[in-house]
Formats: C-alpha cells, structure tokens, sequence
RNA sequence: GGGGGAAUACCCGAGUGGCCAAAGGGGCCAGACUGUAAAUCUGGUGGCGUAAGCCUUCGCAGGUUCGAAUCCUGCUUCCCCCA
C-alpha cells in the first residue's frame, strides 16, 4: 500500500493548490511522510451540515480537495452534521440564524446532500458519519464536561463572536456550542486532516486541542478561501442567491458562468479546475471572454460531459453572443376571450403573459424600452398601444425574459 | 426582577400632525455602450385603472383628530444595562 502513494513533495504540490492556509504549516509533511513510511492513509474530515438542498460550486472547493486526497491514496471521512445543523454554524455571520431546522427536515436535506456530494467525491471509498451518531447520547453532564474544557475567552477570540461582542449583538449560548460540537467530531473519527474555508479556523484549532487530550494526535487545518459568488464581492450562497448549483442544466451554468466579473476568473480557475496555474495566468493574458469560455467548460464538463459543455458555449455563442432567437422560446397560453377585435393593450399582454407580476412593472418596463415584439425586437412604445396578437407572437420583457402566445 | 432603547418598503436609513406612496444610499429591473464582464450614463423601483383617480403600506390592536409613519393606550418582538 505505502507504495502507492506519490512522493510527500508531490503530495504536497498537489494539495496546497488553491489552499489559503494551512496551520500549522509544518505538521502537514510529517504527517504525509508517516503516511508515507506506515502505509496508514491519512484520515481527511469535512463536515457538511444538510441546512439546504443545492449544493453549488463553493461547497465543492473543500470536496474536490477532498477527491484530491483521495487520488493520493486517503481516507475520506464526510461528516453529515444532523446535530450540528439544529444549531446553525455561526461562522462568519454577524447575526444569528433566525430560523432553526427541524430533525426531520435535516433528515431528508442530508440524504439529497450525499447523492450531490458524490458527483465530486469517491463515495464509494469513502466513509460517512452523522454527528448525530455521538452527539444524540451524550447525557447533560456529558455536555457540561465538554463545555467545561472551553472558555468564553476562548470564544471569544473568534473574528465573528468577537465581532459581535464589541457590537453588543447577541450570541446565544447554543451558538456557542456550535464550534465546541464540530471539534467533538474531530476526536471521534480521530481526523488528521480537516478541510473547510477559513472562516472555520477557530473550530479546526479547538479541535486540535480537544484531540490532543483525548491524546489522539492533533488534525492539521486546510483551508480554502471563500468562493465568491456570482457579484463577484459576496461569498457564493444560496442565500444570497449568487451561487451556481452542480445540478443546474449545463445551458444553466452557462449563462452564469458568462455573467461573471472578471476579476474572479482567477480564483475560479484555481479553485474550480486543474488548470496548471501558469496556464491560467497565460488565459487571463489573452481575451478575457475567451478564458471565460474555457473556465465554463471546463467546470460544466465535470457535473455532466465534454460535449454538454460544448453544446451549452455554443448554444450560448449563437442565442446571447449571436444574433439567433432562443432556442428555448417557452409557449404561454392566453385567453382569446380577453382580445378586442384581435387586440390587447401592451400591459395587459405582458401581465397575462407573466412577463411582468403587475400593470406597474409592465408599465415601467415599457418606458424603460424593454419591452419588445417579434423576431424583429420591434419595441412597444406605450402602455395603452393596442397589439395586434396572434397565435405564435414572440414577446420580450427585456433581453432575458421572453415567450410565444398560445390562444387558447 | 428593575431600568433604558428600538421596530419605516428587498436591505440600510431619514422622516415627530397635513406639502408622505414616504428623503438619501445600496441592491434590483430596464435602456445606451459592451464580451448578457467591468466602468460610465439614463430611466425606474406598492397595487388597481387607458386616464382622472381609487385602494393598501411605516411591528400588532385600539384611540385622539377634519387629518396620523408622526400624538395617546394596550400588546408583541428585539437589543442593551443593572441585579
């Protein structure tokens, strides 16, 4: 076995890829070079908590360096943090989570969670765990013995609880206990390597601690940074909004993918593909449409093929870079009985359309140009104009919304 | 348990009796420009109505007043401080 694993430099240069930072820096080596001499793959953590259903491109920076480790020859171990989820991870939040999960919902977001995670990690060498397994145990004295090994000093160095404190927002006390609890894994699976985003560095060192005193030797932190999302200043989330999901239609990703800013295409490159760095840097050189063709491609290519993602750039080039009409044109039914003589008012037909949610966004549209006729792009002028529908009229609300009329 | 403070549209936030559908900023939408990037510029950003106009909205429920986001009463939620 100890023959399989590459070289510890190797190693190395592999997964120091795309990490910001790596504590403590050192341990790291001699960790790998025992693995290394023992044959005894490291134990990789990466703790995941089911709060949602889609799993985008943020959560598979951690997940592909976690499928790197398993190149390299080591174990995986996912956490499925059903305990912790009922928490809601603090991390880089100035508030408070105001809503809380339910066991059940957590139950059901953790099984649809696995299925995507295995598009990015070898599930079938890989070892899953709920916290739950542990944590649902443990009596109250068991609780207060752990929290009796953490202070609120040390809490408190945390950047967000900090943060908070000196703002006089509150934190509540389960929130407390929400680093204590991830720690806690840590020793269970007795992890030697924990990956996550920065933002996760006061967990991964208590952890260290609590390992240490459980005498289990200490996990060493790697960390990514943040993925930003599609503005291109906030961390991608679903919350937010601006995250790309790994279950999206490769067309879908496309379209994202091409609003992106610039400036992110770097981190994107680095985090997202195994583009050699140098030949990233030689892309960025050139056109950056262009690299930004590649970099769709290229992530598209690993949640469905080679030619989806061809297929989706060139359908992307000829319909939105191009002049050629969506291919997509979605047929909405209208009501002959609301014409007049043949005829609807503007507003009316984009409100009955769903174009527009009311008579004043259809208006506003309007005004603003966006509204449009036709193969032609023939534009509506006024709100009151009478159109002349027909079966199959092509209508737009801006460049991004559009359909064809069905009278029904 | 006691005291202080707060709640305004997607978010932040101004507004202390009529000129308030409610300043300003951010975000967002649309247009120009472009590579559906960035930057910039323009317009818009409660609902209904072709329109005049009408209706709903400033935590919730009442009240005072010709008139309330604004004053009064009760309630709810949140924050802080003291114990």
């Amino acid at each position: 076995m100890s023959m399989s694993f590459p070289s510890v430099d190797e190693q190395l240069q592999i997964i120091t890829r795309g990490i910001e930072k790596i504590v403590p820096q050192d341990e790291l080596r001699k960790k790998l070079q025992h693995s290394q001499d023992t044959g005894i793959p490291l134990r990789i953590k990466y703790g995941i908590d089911p709060t949602g259903i889609d799993v985008h491109l943020g959560h598979t920076v951690p997940l592909r360096k976690m499928r790197q480790f398993q190149e390299l020859g080591h174990q995986a171990v996912i956490i499925i943090g059903n305990y912790t989820a009922l928490v809601g991870d603090p991390s880089g939040r100035d508030e408070a989570r105001s809503k809380r999960l339910t066991e059940a919902e957590v139950q059901i977001n953790a099984t649809t969670y696995l299925t995507q995670v295995g598009k990015v990690v070898d599930m079938s060498r890989a070892e899953v765990h709920c916290n739950g397994d542990w944590f649902s145990t443990m009596s109250f004295a068991d609780v207060l013995a752990l929290c009796g090994r953490v202070t609120v000093a040390q809490l408190l160095t945390r950047d967000d609880f900090a943060k908070r404190y000196r703002e006089e927002k509150a934190i509540f006390l389960h929130e407390c206990l929400y680093p204590v609890m991830q720690a806690w894994d840590s020793v269970k699976i007795s992890s030697d390597v924990e990956l996550g985003g920065t933002e996760q560095l006061y967990s991964f060192m208590l952890a260290r601690d609590l390992q240490a005193q459980e005498n289990l030797q200490p996990q060493i932190a790697v960390m990514s940074p943040i993925l930003v999302g599609l503005d291109g200043v906030r961390r991608m989330g679903k919350s937010l909004g601006n995250y790309i999901g790994i279950s999206e239609t490769p067309y879908d990703m496309m379209k994202k993918f091409m609003q992106l800013p610039d400036g992110v295409m770097k981190m994107y490159f680095e985090l997202l593909t195994d583009v050699p760095l140098d030949d990233v840097a030689r892309l960025l050189a050139g056109h950056l449409k262009v690299a930004k063709v590649t970099l769709a491609k290229l992530v598209i290519a690993q949640y469905h093929s080679d030619p989806d993602a061809a297929a989706a750039a060139a359908r992307w080039q000829s319909e939105i870079g191009g002049e050629a009409l969506p291919t997509d044109i979605p047929e909405v039914g209208l009501d002959a009985a609301l014409l007049a003589a043949g005829n609807l008012t503007a507003g009316k037909l984009l409100t009955a359309l769903n174009l527009c949610p009311s008579n004043g966004e259809a208006r506003r549209l309007i005004q603003g140009g966006g509204a449009r006729l036709g193969e032609a792009k023939t534009a509506i002028t006024a709100h009151d104009q009478l159109i002349p529908v027909t079966d199959g009229l092509l209508v737009w609300a801006g460049k991004k919304k559009y359909c064809r009329v069905k009278l029904v």
